[in-house]
DNA sequence: TTTTATTTTGTACATTTGTACAATATAATT
DNA sequence: AATTATATTGTACAAATGTACAAAATAAAA
């Protein structure tokens, strides 16, 4: 803070990084480059920085300067925030919403005119998420992160009605079947314990670790979902063995 | 959008509601009003708004004008965001950590030399949550729904390291007693969807009604809170099965 | 080939936000 | 009674942020 030290900083003052601008380009429509690849990119920036920063945290700029594109570029494509937003939960809740439909639909016509059991319901369910979380997609993890942020939040919960309920809904009404007998408030009961032990479980803060005294070995994703399948559809299956007693 | 309109906008500008600004008070320290419930005036209200917008969502001119407090206020008594933040949560944090931990001592009283069982240890720990959260007190309903929020977030995961992992580690003590043979990751995998289930059933976003088929009458904390017990009682009990049928 | 549409750059702006400063009046202490 | 500490008001400010505008260059269409 001497006046000496100035000269210094000017010598490196010719070397200052663009301060987060991405690699100059020309302005106007690219030759490459397809509209496409620059959405998609986009949509790959803005899904990591609102896992790591919140909704509210996350700034365009961030989201810009990450996707090496101009700030216009965003609302340009995305329109306001809140549609980029929308845009990022969208892309992949469309492929999970298929996943489990497709089982679902599998297991509707294995189980013939019973009831689907009820573990095949749990596993149908999670294991799209809690596979596509664990294996090496980095993408689908920075995703599985923003939506266990996103659980218990109003923005988030709007979104999730959005893009999930039409497929919990599904589920439900294979889980009530499976159920006989339970109250439908402990159906939803259980099936909101379900869905949040499953974010949980991905949303990869942590903690866990933390709280381990030893220092164990790796914990594959199957081993995780093998554990998680198991506790929930014993606690379904508790609903059920409960409900029956309460018959007599 | 005409030229006349202005005049008619000017006929009730006298009646600017003061924008945001508390009922004027004489600067200086007040009267009657003691330095704790001004503090407690903010914590309610910071309170309120982080669990309604988020920490970062949430502005202290906000809280200030809902505390009926001049913004300087906040930062004098709580310092800066973070650490208001931190205080709302330690507020009631320190209560449900007592809470919790003497249900353990009494628990581990009764069990002698034994384990506890699991059915109590679920019970101990996540009845004090769940009933403060669904009994009458509005402070401590806002408090379960910011506790949600924060619940998979990078900042909520640091405060909750902070505030309740003693208890965490001393209940995992237990647990661990309480399921031998179980591996102690699908100890903590238990652990915390037990956690995940009882923060997202307080949370309150409104999912589970919105679920719901037909519109059933109310449900009591206590129906909720039974049902969670049995719920997750039932998921560590299949640990502990499975645990012993993999030793043959 | 001319014209229109698309996609990108660069700049600007109004608003919001966390933090800080100066002033003031009451309470507490000496 | 005088002085110091405390609690509050009112104002200010720099930084960050979402959105918008004008210009430009390429692609697509006529």
């Amino acid at each position: 803070m001497t006046e000496n030290t100035p000269s210094l900083e000017n010598a490196f003052e010719e070397t200052p990084p663009p301060p987060q601008r991405p690699a100059r380009r020309k302005p106007g429509r690219p030759k490459g480059i397809s509209s496409d690849e620059t959405r998609a990119r986009i949509l790959d920036a803005a899904e990591r920085i609102f896992a790591d920063e919140g909704y509210d945290g996350a700034a365009l700029r961030d989201v810009a300067a990450a996707a090496e594109v101009q700030l216009h570029a965003v609302g340009y494509h995305f329109g306001p925030k809140e549609a980029l937003f929308d845009t990022v939960i969208a892309r992949r809740s469309a492929i999970m919403s298929e996943l489990r439909m497709s089982a679902l639909k599998a297991a509707r016509a294995a189980a013939g005119a019973g009831p689907i059991p009820i573990g095949t319901l749990v596993r149908d369910y999670i294991s799209p998420f809690v596979l596509s979380a664990g294996r090496g997609d980095p993408g689908w993890r920075t995703y599985a992160a923003l939506m266990g942020r996103l659980a218990n939040s109003p923005l988030g919960t709007e979104i999730i009605a959005r893009h999930y309920d039409a497929t919990a809904r599904a589920y439900l009404e294979e889980f009530r079947r499976s159920l006989p007998g339970v109250v439908e408030a402990d159906v939803i009961e259980g099936f909101s314990a379900m869905v949040a032990a499953m974010l949980g479980l991905c949303a990869d803060t942590g903690r866990p670790e933390r709280l381990a005294e030893g220092a164990r070995g790796h914990r594959s994703p199957t081993d995780n979902l093998d554990t998680l399948v198991n506790f929930q559809t014993a606690g379904f299956q508790a609903l059920l063995t409960l409900a029956k007693n309460q018959e007599d």
